[in-house]
DNA sequence: CTGAAAGCGCTTACAG
DNA sequence: CTGAAAGCGCTTACAG
């Protein structure tokens, strides 16, 4: 191993002390125009790099900002295959990081503990939590005193946080307004857990209220739930629903993911889409311009989800920021918008 | 901010040297059972967890295995965003590095400069280059004397390094051949860059390989070329195919992702597949099944090939390994295989 | 078996 | 304007 160049290498070539060399990297105003210079010039000469590691330790901050997801099976890696969603947004993550000389690590936690310790032996500056966790852990976070951004959470012990969310109600309210329109009357709602999940139970919400609103009468037996939100489990949704032989003509969906399952299931069973059934999706993902029909949906700008929460995080950790003392807790909302595509038609 | 705990912490309530606890920590064995069980009490009764910029810094060792992607646009975000191929390796990347307690950073990278820059300010163990980088870039990686592994590489100039790699020129001959067997004559071939590519290059060759045994003679004009792997070029190679009006009744492609861009614009012309055009992929990744018809493909298993390339690097790393003295250069060649589904059908 | 001391590469009051 | 010194939290020869 060739020695590492270090900041009295640097010092020496340029006939200063290191601390003088520091000064300059770091941009303090102390030293003199010309002192500068010849630094400045070593410094290119030599092809020196400082060392985060050392500059971590030494001043108490790593310019790394965490990404953490809950870890259902035994990585995070099982659910970003599953789900494009996942790496839209840490793209925008990822982007804005690296335009601020951040760098960005991911992980999937499994419980509070190995969270903190994951954020203390990193030194983690910022922290960014996607997914429902329980309040257990948020107040372990709290004490470790960085800023934090919840992503899409609505339960009540999340409000002393920043938070970056949509608007879930509306998202299932344009979907289902959508369908109606176009005539449409026994909508069914397809979500994954319509007690548990905050987000689905808001989109269900919107669905409900454009049912009030047309006086069309919700049926209680055209709710699906999928419990995950991945391809095969939508394929099974759409056979189940097959299978109900409940009449419905259109389908609000809580995930494009899900969506394309059921209309795989549908195509495989001779429906045609959007003639036999209409389908909305949500998220808008890539893949809903790939297949055929192209998918209608709600869409959500993930990728700026992913640039806006990080946003957040950078600039409540160059206010000197923790999560007590951050500048305000506030919630950005992002919008929503339906694109119509070819998976719904009147009736 | 709430006092960091450190090591002294630990060793003043259990009444050793902050020497020992680093010992037993470490696993060093020159302590006495009975205060190992002290000092681990201790950790346990203070929830102490040590500093990873601490240990990197006196270690020399960080932990952290780093994934270079070139640089194309202003961001690693926009290539990951259009091409689930990297997500795929990088799960598995992921959850072998995470298995052993390594955590994984990702960057973008336009010049060599800036990656050996990264590679030093973050003490990177180890590097997993994927894509093409010109000559210089490894040669200068080869300075900084950390494992590296190289993905889909065929320069001669990588050969001095690990290699993680799939039998590019047999997936071509199987795709091809699967279309050969199905009756067609006239099959096209559509690639990215035929002169650049070394892995389309390949492909080409097995393309060509099957044509040659079979007795087709090859002809140029039906060889296109989209130079870039996006949805968008493969409508646009699409369009081009119909509008040129050659002759020609199958594709073989270089990669899922061109093929359904390329599905899309033939649809939308009223043309059907499989019964207008069969049409075979290159990949495999998961929306091959999403989408209608579902596309036959040659398999990789990209996870996999994430997994094994930060095998690889773990193991140099653990073989207190540099790139020269690493115990042999070996390439790992990973299996393809044809995987048919509905896009292709016989004449 | 245990600990004092030097060191990893940097930053930053402090004194001059 | 410049530098000597202490410190960030850990590891690891070395001596006892």
């Amino acid at each position: 191993m060739n020695k590492k160049l270090t900041i009295r290498d640097v010092a020496k070539h340029a006939g200063v002390s290191h601390a003088t060399v520091s000064y300059v990297v770091n941009g303090v105003k102390k030293v003199s125009e010309e002192t500068k210079l010849k630094v400045l010039s070593s410094i290119k000469e030599l092809n020196y790099s400082p060392d985060f590691t050392a500059i971590s330790l030494s001043k108490r901050k790593s310019n790394i900002v965490g990404v953490m997801v809950p870890l259902i099976e035994n990585s995070p890696a099982s659910m970003f295959k599953k789900n494009q969603y996942y790496h839209d947004f840490l793209s925008g993550v990822e982007m804005v990081a690296r335009e601020n000389n951040f760098d960005t690590m991911i992980t999937g936690v499994g419980n509070p503990e190995e969270c903190r310790e994951w954020v203390i032996k990193r030194n983690l500056d910022g922290l960014i939590i996607l997914g429902i966790f329980p309040e257990r852990l948020y107040r372990e976070m709290k004490k470790l005193d960085i800023p934090i951004v919840l992503i899409d959470t609505y339960e009540e012990y999340t409000n002393q946080y920043n938070n970056v969310k949509i608007d879930d109600e509306l998202g299932g309210y344009l979907a289902t307004k959508h369908l109606v329109e176009l005539g449409h009357k026994n909508i069914g709602f397809v979500g994954t857990n319509l007690t548990l999940s905050p987000v689905d139970i808001k989109r269900f919400e919107g669905f409900k209220k454009v049912l009030k609103e047309s006086g069309i009468s919700f049926n209680e037996r055209l709710v699906f739930e999928s419990y995950d939100i991945t391809f095969e489990h939508g394929v099974q949704v759409g056979e189940h629903i097959l299978n109900s032989g409940e009449e419905v003509t259109a389908f609000v969906t809580v995930s494009d993911i899900l969506a394309i399952g059921m209309i795989k299931a549908f195509q495989k069973n001779n429906k045609h889409i959007p003639d036999d059934y209409s389908i909305v999706g949500f998220d808008d993902l890539s893949i809903c311009e790939y297949i055929s029909p192209s998918l209608t949906t709600i869409n959500q700008d993930i990728f700026n989800k992913g640039k806006v929460a990080t946003d957040l995080i950078l600039k409540s950790i160059n206010n000197g920021g923790s999560s007590t003392q951050m500048v305000e807790n506030k919630t950005v909302e992002l919008p929503v918008k339906l694109i119509i595509r070819e998976s719904t038609k009147s009736i």
